[in-house]
DNA sequence: GGATATTAGTTGCCTGGGCAACGATTGTCA
DNA sequence: TGACAATCGTTGCCCAGGCAACTAATATCC
């Protein structure tokens, strides 16, 4: 009756968590050349589709909290990036949009995006990938119905 | 020439990243009904085995960062899971351990994750799960051959 | 119209990871 | 042996996410 507990590797979560982070820490070292952090090319990228989002709207796409996406957008005005202005007519709200130099950006860190993931995962074939991504496409469906379904979450 | 940025979505690793946080998040939700967190998780399930290792060893064992192992076991020994004592032969290093409660501990978050395991990738058949496996396996010993291979990496 | 929700956003506190600097100890080598 | 180098661990500072409390503003409803 010693039961033996489980191993960390006998669970697919563990290996797809050690994937992940693989993944993102080579992304963010490519990205850190250019000074922007994951999270930050995430929120920049959302932005520059929408182009005018107030700050929890913004927290939704991305999948974050409103605290966090606070602290994330305060740290992309500063590096002048973004641009935070209160609304017109809805004083609480506070609109969120690209600058210049933010819109400039966006293309370049997506070729970075590109990069990263073309020499990540060309390792394995066309098939290969395609089951992948069916898969996890597959698996997040089953388990977003109910939630914050279509975020283009981070966290 | 406008040369339209890639989208969030045309990148595996956006998809993987997602898929990898849904899963840790309901995992992690699992844990803190019983007080615990996933990296402490995968700290703790390290002691289990190895009982007694040095600090700079556990981290690298769990993949992490000296500073951020220091902080994380003294957490843990803040909730009486893990003992820091120094060892004797060399004065600079520290060993730990799991005490009996972190001992006990262990089986029951390991339950916890063969739930959590079963409960999320339960939705695809056997196949399609081994074949997840298979790929996310292979694509880690492309990327992590010249790393520190074979460490039970949470980050 | 005025008391009472509800909502938007910020801030504080927590866990967590990375990097760098630092003191203490141990190892190396001339 | 004695100066120098390498190692161990901690700590400070950064970014990051979650939760909760709080203020300000708007909505609701009687």
């Amino acid at each position: 009756m010693s039961e033996r507990p489980s191993d960390l590797e006998d669970h697919l979560g563990y290996w797809l968590r050690r994937l992940s982070n693989r993944v993102s820490r080579g992304f963010s070292e490519r990205l850190e050349r250019r000074g922007a952090t994951v999270p930050q090319w995430v929120v920049l990228r959302c932005l520059y589709d929408v182009e005018g989002a107030s700050l929890l709207a913004l927290a939704a796409t991305v999948g974050i909290d409103g605290g966090a996406t606070s602290r994330l957008v305060e740290r992309l005005v500063k590096k002048g990036w973004v641009a935070r202005e209160s609304d017109a007519n809805d004083r609480r709200a506070v609109v969120v949009r690209l600058t210049d130099a933010g819109r400039a950006l966006v293309p370049e860190l997506a070729r970075e995006a590109d990069e990263n993931d073309a020499a990540f995962f060309g390792v394995v074939g066309e098939a290969e990938r395609r089951r992948l991504l069916a898969t996890v496409k597959k698996l997040l469906s089953r388990h977003e119905a109910g939630d914050d379904a279509r975020a283009k979450t981070i966290d």
